[in-house]
DNA sequence: TTGTATGCGTTATCAT
DNA sequence: ATGATAACGCATACAA
């Protein structure tokens, strides 16, 4: 069973007695230059040889590969692969493929990440990485390529960004807490250090105590991987805060915060909209099952993914022009523990 | 500013004063053949012009790119995702990039993503499909690749096969259940239709239960997705049978059965453990917090991956024999939802 | 409309 | 030990 080699563009042109040029312009150029006779025998040869064009060597005459590299900064990620699904879905149905680079968190390789893909001749990038790594910008710049931003903006790169409405989010939250009777909140998050999203997110937080300076009091607090006693305190401090006359609710601030505020108050022993109201973030699979259901802000995180790859499809066809930002509304979806309290019939 | 063209080998050897050939074998073969005079001006051209070696070009002359194709059926599928991880990290330790092709669950696009993985030279495939479109096996076989399989066979192909040990996994789930006086058991599964997991977990079942003919009871009971109305009456079914006397639990052949049971017991206003034991797949995040905890079987997921890719990456590296097969344990995790009645003080 | 020749960036086979 | 030169599979400028 010897290898019984591809069929190469040379046998085709053997096997339909042209020249090679002939048969690639059956591929590119067809109608505009070639008559039917020989365009028939052309195909005729390539389904009996079942040739296939090799993208390689395509991509090493043009300068185009019809990839996409794909820079993840944390595959465990649910966000990040929720987004990924989407956006490879789009290329694959543009007619790209995706290389996917995942950075497992490791900052400081971003550099790297982006010079082993342009090696590959990607067409260009779609980014979802801390954006810490100073490298990245000049990475990008230096490559050529157009890339796009999903989530994290990066420091003085300019690139079209798609994101969730972070401002607008934060105002249906707090809309609704307000609404239902929450009155002294605490916005959970991970180290802001840099991250875009995490910044905007509290900052937009702080807007709207600020636009509710008598109904509404809260604080931000940051919760580091592993230090779980910190934010077993910080609810405490919370409830105690509040006192017997207003009620007291947590926002979190992205899926890891949620799941952390959630073990907390296992930890805890409390009830979500009990002790203590909660807003998660991120919609995860077991909101509605747990307690009396998690109220939740659900991102768009397939129409994300699918945006990205358009805006990126967009560019690879010659749309010039700004980079553009693109926000995506989210959408709160209520359960139990954001409930306004029982009222005594 | 226009394009800095990426420095090529003919530029370093201009620079550096030798001939192409040089500058290639100072990368190949350099210990072999080259003298240090010529190899000491040659590496300065290289770091002076950064110069890379463009891994598309190298693949068209060597025929191996370095890539490795992941395909996967469903990149929803959290187990997917955590193997995808595992892999994509072996891969990337031993210099290799992945190529992901995700199916969408859309079965007869298998060959499909063969061929556009074999199209850009990937050295092999790791494959997490569903093993029941045809064209698999001779897709493989055709472009002469290995590939390695990631829990679920193929009918007809040799190749190896990473995977949870199937009847060990179910052995423990079993001999726990019984211990902790569970008698009455019903094992739900997606439909069975061909894949080779969800039937050897589902015989596996069924042989723990010929071990014990008279202490366990057990039917097998397949869920399809939107049949949620069954799946409740197959729990109250399960709840009749056991009577007063034994205590009934189900068990979950994966994590998407884990769920989805999970949400049939909310709806049914049940507590895991108090009506009805369970015993889920896959240990999910929120196993921990829901009700008394959700024991469950963790498959070691990121092993699965490191191994699959290094696998792959042995025969590449040109190791020769029979197809194997690794089967990793899994680790019981026990929480609330299986535990022994309370005995009275 | 079609064929010829050259280039894309490497590696490998020859000579030297 | 080093340098020409021919592949690798395709696209394209130029000729015809």
């Amino acid at each position: 069973m010897n290898t019984p080699r591809r069929a190469t563009i040379a046998d085709v042109a053997q096997a339909a007695g042209v020249s090679k040029a002939t048969v690639s312009r059956f591929f590119n150029h067809r109608e505009r230059l070639l008559s039917d006779d020989i365009a028939a025998r052309v195909e005729a040869a390539i389904a009996q040889l079942g040739y296939t064009p090799s993208p390689m060597a395509q991509a090493l005459s043009r300068g185009r590969s019809r990839l996409i590299g794909l820079i993840v900064a944390d595959i465990t990620n649910p966000y990040s692969v929720a987004v990924l699904r989407g956006a490879e879905k789009a290329c694959q149905d543009a007619g790209y493929l995706v290389m996917l680079f995942n950075m497992g968190n490791e900052t400081g390789r971003e550099r790297e990440a982006i010079d082993a893909l342009a090696g590959y001749q990607v067409d260009g990038f779609i980014l979802n990485t801390l954006g810490r790594g100073a490298g990245v910008v000049d990475a990008v710049a230096t490559h050529g390529k157009p890339a796009v931003l999903v989530d994290r903006r990066h420091a003085g790169m300019t690139a079209d960004f798609v994101s969730l409405d972070n401002p607008g989010a934060m105002a249906r939250i707090c809309a609704h807490l307000l609404d239902n009777g929450w009155r002294e909140l605490l916005y959970v998050t991970e180290p802001q250090q840099g991250v875009s999203t995490r910044r905007e997110r509290a900052a937009a937080f702080g807007a709207c105590l600020a636009a509710h300076p008598t109904a509404l009091r809260g604080e931000v607090f940051e919760s580091a991987e592993g230090e779980d006693e910190a934010l077993v305190q910080a609810l405490r401090a919370l409830r105690r805060r509040a006192g017997r006359s207003r009620r007291a609710a947590v926002v979190a601030g992205n899926a890891v915060i949620t799941l952390r505020v959630a073990q907390a108050m296992n930890r805890l022993g409390w009830q979500f909209g009990q002790e203590l109201g909660f807003l998660g973030f991120d919609d995860p699979e077991w909101a509605s099952l747990i307690g009396p259901g998690l109220s939740t802000l659900a991102q768009p995180t397939d129409e994300i993914g699918r945006t990205a790859a358009g805006c990126l499809i967009e560019r690879l066809h010659g749309l010039e022009g700004p980079a553009r930002e693109m926000l995506l509304p989210g959408r709160l979806q209520v359960r139990g523990s954001s409930a306004a309290p029982i009222k005594a019939a």
